[in-house]
RNA sequence: GGCCGGUUCGUCUAACGGUUAGGACGCCAGGUUUUCAUCCUGGUAAUAGGGGUUCGAUUCCCCUACCGGCUACCA
């Protein structure tokens, strides 16, 4: 059996979304859990279409998520260079070498005429196709004499090498998830190989790289399929059919509402975020949300992008990195595209937070603080968390839902004042505040006791206790319990809060 | 338009051709609780339609419908 080598190769024009992390998380647990090699390139053929700051976004995305390489563009390895464009001397070759065994040809049609062909062909509510069936009437060294090729080639008249499609062929690609897909050669067109520019095409420098590199398996999106059989044709052509990759053709990830793929916009629209990392596009300025910036944690985001196209036989739906690896197999992949749901992914979130160990959580605490500037010197963060662990959900909501142990309510929600706010409750407040002044050791136990013997003693309810007492503490009718955030607080804080909301509060 | 691919609860999905079609998210209800959330329990809800093949189709085949992808000197 030969060596698993996998490569993820993304084009750096822009930040990675959510199916492209989703395609590289695939194939790097395929690799680990062969034994394999795990590359990257990139795959910068476009010099128009580059956007600086890209290729870091991808590997530093990659790197939160968890994801390794073995070798690639920034760790070097056995076949470097591994970006294309530091590789643009050596497609030519192939190129040549592919023209003359008669599998491809020079093109000397211009853009624009090719554009106008399509124009024209479109009025017509025809589709223009450079291939079998038009080569003849184009200008290119099919229908011209040797000569004059070589006489154009000589005058550095443009030209691109397009690819020569067999007429009457079928063409089949066997795919790892869809299994065999064939097509007929006649529909195909004479796809450009190697552009005017000097640099091949994403088709030629795919499989030459592939080729190259030693990769074993072509794990990559659906819409890849289509060319597939394109770049078996060119395997042959070259001379490599017996060291062709194996293919898999992932399913696309869909927009959370009605349909069509993913998109930054469906994000924007939708409240949130399709890539992993905050970007900032360096032409517009324009800021799209990240993941990491919005508080997900990577063992949420992983997992959930794990099971968008991927299910175990069993019931699992927690899986750590390791448990991916040792479960994951392309078999199990589903063929249907997968809309992204992101309120699984909150749930995923909620699930790894709140089963964070409590010092990662004072971290993260500690952080929110730092940048709201908000002091908590004398504050014992780890009580805190272990407080509000429960109802966080992303990590802002870690200083979201404890707020009001730094900073003492400035106003009180209208809402529970009129609920919670009769007009005895300034006097039993008053108590309240008597009791508590005299409890010594000012913890959960000994404020506990007071109030319940307080309540007892006047015959009231918890809750016509409770309720204003929040309301004074907190501001509002949520949080942990009101033993709890008394104790945090300590003795002089609360009855200081208490003394505000009679003063504040009026009905 | 042409080609390729796809179709199980609202969503992600499970089910050697034989299951009361399972799980999870969401939603709803109940429980716990001094509030909110968590948590626990229960409930809701699906095999796109039509033909075959078969003793028996979610599962295999065909047609239709719908959805998606591709159709650049972009990847």
């Amino acid at each position: 059996m030969r060596e698993v080598r996998v490569r993820f190769a993304p084009s750096p024009t822009g930040p990675l979304h959510l199916g492209g992390v989703r395609t590289a998380l695939y194939n790097y647990l395929f690799a680990r859990k062969s034994g394999g090699k795990f590359i990257l390139r990139i795959e910068d053929t476009d010099q128009g279409r580059f956007v600086p700051g890209a290729e870091q976004y991808i590997i530093e995305s990659l790197n939160w998520c968890g994801i390794t390489f073995d070798e690639g563009v920034h760790l070097g390895g056995p076949y470097t260079p591994y970006r294309q464009s530091e590789r643009k001397s050596l497609y030519r070759q192939y190129a040549d070498q592919l023209v003359a065994d008669g599998y491809a040809y020079y093109a000397f049609d211009t853009a624009e005429q090719l554009d106008q062909l399509r124009k024209e062909h479109e009025a017509k509510k025809q589709t223009f196709q450079y291939g079998p069936q038009t080569r003849q009437q184009l200008y290119n060294s099919l229908t011209i004499p040797a000569e004059k090729t070589a006489e154009l080639l000589e005058s550095g008249t443009p030209y691109v090498i397009r690819i020569r499609i067999p007429e009457n062929e079928t063409i089949t690609v066997t795919d790892r998830i869809r299994g065999l897909v064939s097509v007929e050669s006649s529909l195909l067109d004479d796809k450009v190989l190697f552009k005017s520019d000097g640099m091949p095409t994403y088709h030629l420098a795919n499989v030459v790289d592939d080729y190259l590199m030693k990769i074993s398996h072509v794990i990559r999106g659906e819409e890849w399929l289509p060319s597939a059989p394109l770049h078996v044709l060119l395997y042959r052509y070259l001379g490599w059919e017996s060291s062709m990759p194996e293919f898999a053709h992932l399913p696309l990830l869909l927009k959370p509402d009605g349909n069509g793929k993913l998109s930054k916009r469906d994000g924007d629209r939708l409240g949130f975020p399709v890539f992993p990392l905050r970007w900032t596009d360096p032409f517009t300025s324009e800021v799209s949300s990240g993941y990491r910036e919005s508080g997900y944690v990577p063992e949420a985001f992983i997992n959930m992008l794990s099971l968008l196209g991927w299910h175990e036989e069993s019931d699992k739906e927690l899986f750590t990195m390791e448990e991916l690896i040792d479960a994951f197999s392309i078999d199990r992949c589903s063929k249907s595209g997968a809309k992204f749901d992101p309120e699984k992914a909150k749930w995923f979130n909620h699930h790894y937070l709140s089963a964070k160990p409590v010092n990662e959580l004072v971290k993260y605490l500690e952080e929110l603080l730092k940048k709201e500037g908000i002091s908590s010197a004398s504050v014992n963060l780890e009580r805190i968390c272990e407080l509000v662990r429960d109802r966080a959900v992303l990590i802002p909501d870690l200083l979201e839902q404890s707020r009001f142990f730094f900073i003492a309510p400035k106003s009180y929600d209208e809402k529970v004042v009129a609920k919670a706010w009769k007009a005895e409750t300034p006097g039993i407040l008053s108590g309240l505040a008597e009791v508590l002044q005299s409890v010594e050791v000012f913890e959960v136990p000994a404020i506990e006791e007071a109030s319940k013997a307080y309540v007892a003693d006047k015959g009231i309810g918890m809750g016509q206790l409770m309720n204003p007492f929040r309301l004074c503490l907190v501001g509002t009718s949520a949080g942990p319990g009101m033993f709890d955030i008394a104790s945090v607080l300590g003795k002089e804080e609360t009855l200081r809060r208490i003394q505000a909301g009679l003063n504040n509060i009026v009905i």
